[in-house]
DNA sequence: CGCGGCTTTGATGTTCATCAAGTAAAGTGG
DNA sequence: CCACTTTACTTGATGAACATCAAAGCCGCG
């Protein structure tokens, strides 16, 4: 990390504020005094796909900002087994999941797409709640979200059978990712069984099932779903 | 709960702020002043065993402190297939996953021991985040903490064989909840598997098992883990 | 005492992970 | 740019893990 704070950044005094897109969102209740406080502190990193942003055991010095781009946030257990928590995109906050609750990460963060990501000192964020009190809201609420996103995730893909899991996950990345029936897969077939706990095999395996039944068109990577009303019921009944 | 409210709440004035744990832990920040005007709008009430405090749907107006007892939150999905996502006791705070997220309960809470709820105004907790930064942080803290419990909560679970998981879940009652080998188990093996996201049937016969290895001592709700060294090794190993 | 719910055990079948082996794709070095 | 290596993907076969079904025992409660 810190060879890439080095080698990559741009610091805060380059990038203007006035075009970040996350001051709209995250801190649309700081007066402009104290969002140029912050933006001072700020680093800009971009990162290519598959590069690692954060490993489990780091220490929590900066909050995470994806500007652009798509990650991945990992728990990697003792066994080596990965199990993806979540997929973050601009705007989503799930990767602050510990950011209040510890000093280092829980968990692995690495970019599934070419991505920008800003660091913002974690001290100037406290800073910011302990003097502004709509700030703090404003952050509760966005750490809520993620929060509760992640744990109705789990609770989703748990009461699925397999088939209903493989429908649920390509329906996301269709509806909530790429907002398009037809998009490349940002990961691969290993992956998706990380995020919907089940075996690479299955995932392939059902995949396949779905395109014979003329569900979606698979072209290794590029996915179309020519039938949502079916993958949707499958969805929803397993 | 509005009958609730009526028929059995015992109102701040009553309940002296200065026994309340909760303050010591919650409210450490708060001068005086302010816990003062917080407590004017709290509410006590008691629930017994099985009794319902929350059900899904409910207009989120309070936030809930456990000052005594024992909680279930859980979701109910559309085929009443019940997932419990976290048992909590005083000074958890995992039922405030979705009080600064949504504006409805998106889970059911139920006592399963006989608990003291405090109700406090969500209003009044937003007029504190407001006003005092060091309440906002601590807030932001112990959602944290809740959250990040129930996530890796799922990981550990899902991670795990049948055996595995029943291990895991004796084990938190015994060292979590009651801090003791014998406790009696405040919840049915039908809620046990909903814990785990099992089948009862299995549940129960792995329990069995455990009891025929000699690791545990059943007495219907009475348990008492006898060999902590080999269960734990189930737990790890599966 | 008898009813209903919870618990227990056994038998059965399904779902799914794992193993194995082959194919396609992508990266690597000459 | 082509042979070579490696990695990702795919399909089939097998067995294990688990859910489901069925039936009986137990326990508390009116």
């Amino acid at each position: 990390m810190n060879d890439k704070f080095n080698k990559k950044a741009v610091r805060g005094s380059i990038c203007d504020c006035k075009d970040c897109v996350l001051r709209e969102l995250m801190f649309i209740h700081v007066p402009s005094s104290g969002s140029k406080y912050v933006c001072k502190s700020k680093v800009e990193i971009k990162f290519n796909k598959d590069e690692n942003i954060i490993s489990s055991g780091d220490e929590i010095k900066n909050m995470l900002c994806i500007k652009d781009g798509l990650i991945k946030i990992y728990y990697t257990s003792k066994n080596n087994k990965e199990q993806i928590i979540s997929i973050a995109k601009p705007y989503d906050f799930s990767y602050l999941i510990n950011i209040f609750s510890n000093n280092y990460y829980k968990y692995n963060i690495s970019a599934i797409e070419d991505s920008t990501i800003c660091f913002i000192s974690i001290d100037n964020i406290k800073k910011m709640v302990l003097e502004n009190g709509s700030f703090a809201i404003s952050l509760l609420n966005k750490l809520s979200v993620a929060s509760d996103k992640i744990i109705n995730n789990f609770l989703e893909i748990n009461k699925r059978n397999l088939r209903g899991r493989v429908a649920y996950i390509l329906l996301f990345f269709s509806k909530e990712i790429y907002k398009s029936s037809v998009f490349i897969l940002p990961v691969s077939r290993k992956e998706i069984a990380e995020m919907i706990d089940m075996a690479t095999e299955n995932v392939i395996r059902i995949m396949s099932e779905f395109r014979i039944e003329d569900i979606i068109r698979i072209h290794t990577k590029e996915i179309e779903i020519k039938d949502f009303k079916r993958l949707e019921i499958i969805m929803e009944k397993g």
